[in-house]
DNA sequence: CCAATCACCGGTAACGTACACGCTACGCAA
DNA sequence: TTGCGTAGCGTGTACGTTACCGGTGATTGG
């Protein structure tokens, strides 16, 4: 009662398993006929490859390169851990990773790239900044037959396999219905973002403003604020923001960096009053949520991203399965109710449950 | 530059494999002193077991009786294909999964055990309706040495290896953070459940009772309406509930047979002006959301329970790492906005980026 | 007519591990 | 002394797959 190998397809077909291994993949030195006779028998024997004797004999060793900037840490070094994660899994395969690490999106990671030309990577992980710098050396890489995959953001019209994101539009959505559940009086609301020419943050805001104005007309938008993922600059421009009457009656902060935010309307003692959105979660920003002063925060779930990301390179690599181009996540809402949930896997490396 | 196998430290130390592996795993017929040295020299030039050897070599099969309810299959359905996914996943073990079902939750289940008494299973996942009736033959597993997961729901005084479930206390939670930041009026709430035996509903219930008595003094609590899992019972439950004047502002449904709730409240024309909130996601419920009839609906994540299931059922057989007893999921909250990228994975069998 | 090429196929050595089996040396009792 | 048990260790084999090396006929070119 043990599964079909090809020593079974060999001897019921009187050849040898040589001969039905050529057959299988498609390989020269087997006559049509035989080929034929082999795979019929296969599918109706119902065999199915033994990856474990597959990936012993093969032994292969995947070197992917890790491309990730450093800023901004609490969303990039779980996302890290999945990548690890990942290659940890009992699949079989040696994998070597070799992370590169450049300041922030959009900086310095283009230096990187011309500096590991001559390195001989297997596949290669990119969180892309700008897709008008970066996409030319995307696709230098697609030349040379190294697939691509983009995480946290994308470059779309580059030829990477696949990216793999939260979904950023649906990220703008949930924020503006929630906004508009939620505030029941008429006035305006404010985005805070980091680059706009970063395909994720423009995504959320147009999300964001489409989503308001269709649900709550009582609810109007101020142009997004960019803050550059600057903290003093998006302090300031905070307390800019808050020094004209009347307060906006919600801020959605579109980007990981909310704590200057969160500073300048502790300062100007508008934290309860004006109603806050934020993205991801990280140790500062909890108390925040239990204390009721942010009404959610939308999780973009790094260490999935990570995961998932090299999960796709490997079945691409070693099964030759194509990804679908697109791989969007559901961002978790995390309230005050559920914050218990989320935090418990901030410390150690793993959220697995999430 | 491969990776050190057993070979090596044999090499290494002048010593045959087969004493390599011997004091390794901890088998007999090594002297204290060679173990020793092995031990030393597998750490210090960081061995790692070749895992696709060794499926390779032992060859396991294991067989896994799962023992689902048929209802409620939008639910149980995903929960199914999560196990499937994760018994195909290339782990190079030869699975033979042996589903049975029984009716529905604490309907049936113990019929089944007793006529499977004979079969050899390696592990059993199990969804446990009531805890009082199924315990002892959990404990009865457990005595010959069955490992058991339960999913779904959990019995927690039995001796099952681990519990996989949405994470019920937060789903409640959830439900009534949610009903306190859109509901101002003052008024009184009611809760729809199915049967308070099961571990995973009171557990609902309770949340949502705790937690709305701490964040919405306005909203009183109707006591939670038992429907037992019957649509007409259900539906006649809902009519005499709004029946009676005032009716009540928002209900919670914390079970997936929502749909006779809301064909009363359709009924009454009351589905608009009585906010809801209900629990899982199926193909008649994604109208109601994306009219705003529904204000959100809780999912519990039925595929990737089932999917984790197995795979710490896996782990504890092939590597021996027993899992924490309890993995609770944060259970997605699905809203208007984003419905779609839930609604897409409905149809087939994966839900994978969820 | 012989040599060279070619299509096709069989046999087999690994890959790293687990385990059954066999062997040696030593201790101890008869 | 012989006999026997056993602790400790080495050897061989199998797991299923792939890659490589040959080998056999048949066909072709000189």
């Amino acid at each position: 009662m043990k599964p079909p190998s090809i020593k079974d397809i060999a001897e019921a077909l009187g050849v040898s398993i040589g001969t039905v291994d050529r057959a299988l993949h498609g390989r020269t030195d087997v006559s049509p006929t035989t080929r034929a006779r082999v795979l019929k028998k296969a599918e109706q024997i119902g065999y199915q490859p033994n990856i474990a004797a597959r990936s012993l004999k093969l032994n292969r060793r995947l070197r992917i390169g890790v491309y990730l900037p450093r800023e901004i840490a609490s969303f990039f070094d779980p996302l890290r851990s999945g990548v690890r994660a990942a290659a940890s899994a009992p699949t079989g395969v040696n994998v070597e990773l070799v992370f590169r690490t450049f300041p922030r999106l959009d900086e310095g990671d283009l230096a990187l790239f011309t500096a590991d030309a001559d390195q001989k990577f297997d596949g290669i992980i990119v969180a892309p900044g700008n897709p008008d710098h970066i996409g030319s050396t995307l696709n230098a890489l697609a030349r040379r037959k190294i697939p691509v995959i983009c995480v946290a953001s994308d470059a779309p019209r580059s030829e990477r396999l696949a990216s793999v994101t939260a979904d950023a539009h649906a990220s703008g959505a949930i924020a503006a219905e929630i906004f508009s559940r939620t505030i029941q009086k008429t006035g305006h609301l404010a985005t805070i973002t980091g680059e706009l020419t970063t395909l994720d943050h423009v995504e959320k805001v147009r999300g964001f403003a489409a989503n308001l104005a269709v649900f709550a007309p009582n609810l109007s938008l101020l142009p997004a604020i960019e803050s550059h993922e600057q903290p003093k600059l998006a302090y300031r421009q905070t307390i800019a923001l808050l020094s004209r009457k009347p307060y906006p009656l919600g801020i959605y902060i579109s980007t990981a960096n909310s704590i200057p935010v969160l500073r300048a309307l502790e300062e100007k003692n508008l934290l309860g009053k004006i109603q806050v959105i934020t993205t991801d979660l990280f140790p500062e920003l909890i108390p925040y949520i239990e204390s009721g002063k942010i009404l959610a925060t939308l999780y973009q779930r790094p260490f999935t991203q990570g995961k998932t990301a090299l999960e796709l390179l490997f079945r691409y690599l070693i099964d030759g399965v194509t990804p679908a181009t697109l791989a969007r996540f559901a961002p978790h809402i995390i309230l005050r109710s559920n914050l218990a949930l989320f935090a418990s896997y901030l410390g150690d490396s793993g959220d697995a449950s999430t």
